[in-house]
DNA sequence: CGAATTGTCAAGAAAGTGTCAAGCCGTTGT
DNA sequence: ACAACGGCTTGACACTTTCTTGACAATTCG
């Protein structure tokens, strides 16, 4: 499952945009109005796979919004745009933009974009061996040495989180932003999923093998 | 150090892009007869960071290329080719293309492209070097001659400020604003930290190999 | 030498963590 | 429709680790 952000005044283009992904399995977020929305989504980017944003944006500067998305985000970014602006293309590779692409353009041509992007960014390979395990992203399903793992929902999002970023340390905000947690969840909430975790594929908060708390900060997927 | 691969059969564009990637510190390899010639370096594809592809090759079709390129190697590809066949761009991004430059291009596009596409596969690790100290500020991890050294969340930010700042004379005032220290902290607890820090480091107060005291002032990192 | 500054100890305060158990809530099966 | 169930959340609490600070000796500067 694709999930996509799609930041675009034009209702029209997001209903075509919208119905046409539908088809392809893709779930698709709007947001029309952004100088008012964004900030709702800003905080949980990484819910999402690929963002497009539309540079021609009313009350706020397409550019400006790219720059605050990667000031706080790896997400790839896909800039849409009226045809021919190579200033704003070059500028847009300076900030980070992952692909441009020049309005009107056919749906068919954005879903081999998001592939290509995806194809990159390794997130969409179906199956995944990450220390012990392995991780099948389709059915999402873990298994551990050969054995089934059952996870809840919210455990195999935060898994699935940790093990996909190893070595580096994860606050519970982090954590909690990243997965279909709320936005105010409380750190005991965190730690509480954490454990669980590490009861079901037998790991010691003393002595972890996979997950090491970072005393003050969160916690680490140590391959 | 980015390196790159060019396949290309025009000796001029070679010679151009050639002398101005060495501007920005990249090591080119051009492959000007891909027929006879790609054999060569096909075996050795994960020795370079990305590979630029002519479509229009002297006996041998661009995109079999890029197929023969993708059936043994994820590098990033980028195809140059005449200006505006929306068609073969749809391929190629099917084959796993990475991006695609109309010619003729500016040296400085492909020096964006390339940019773009190496942010995203993330080659780049956030690690420095300092003095006998390598930092890696993802894992938080902090290895002194290859053993780790086990800071407590203050004490790496104290560290890692002094690390940073090497040579620069540091008030205790300056480290508690920098760091997550209370804007009222006493003075004996960063002497404190910092005692704390060259336990840890093996320093020594009186003949400091890393952090000296400099007297009435602060602290001062002594790569 | 004397005043100011620094290094370290030790103890208590503060903050962070792991887990239990209870409650809430939506889903499932009957 | 209702009861049973499982998942999610959160306060409580015991425990651990870290942070802070006063005290005091040692050191530096003039």
């Amino acid at each position: 499952m694709v999930r996509l952000l799609l930041i675009e005044d034009d209702a029209e283009m997001v209903k075509l945009i919208g119905d046409y992904l539908q088809n392809y399995g893709y779930e698709m977020t709007a947001v029309s109005e952004p100088a008012a929305e964004f900030g709702k989504v800003e905080k949980s980017l990484n819910k999402y796979d690929v963002v497009i944003v539309d540079l021609m944006l009313p009350g706020i500067d397409g550019f400006d919004l790219c720059k605050r998305i990667r000031s706080h985000s790896e997400i790839p970014i896909i800039i849409s745009s009226a045809r021919g602006d190579i200033g704003n293309k070059i500028y847009g590779y300076e900030l980070g933009v992952d692909d441009y692409l020049a309005k009107p353009y056919e749906p068919r041509e954005l879903i081999l974009r998001i592939e290509a992007i995806l194809r990159r960014s390794k997130k969409s390979a179906p199956k995944q061996q990450i220390a012990d395990f392995e991780i099948d992203t389709e059915s999402r399903e873990v298994m551990q040495e050969g054995y089934a793992i059952d996870f809840t929902p919210v455990e195999y999002e935060i898994f699935l989180y940790l093990a996909q970023n190893p070595q580096k340390v994860i606050s519970r905000e982090q954590i909690a932003q990243a997965t279909s947690l709320d936005y105010d969840t409380k750190d005991r909430t965190v730690d509480m999923h954490i454990s669980n975790i590490r009861f079901k594929i037998g790991d010691d908060a003393k002595h972890p093998k996979y997950i090491k708390s970072v005393w003050g900060i969160g916690y680490k997927f140590i391959g």
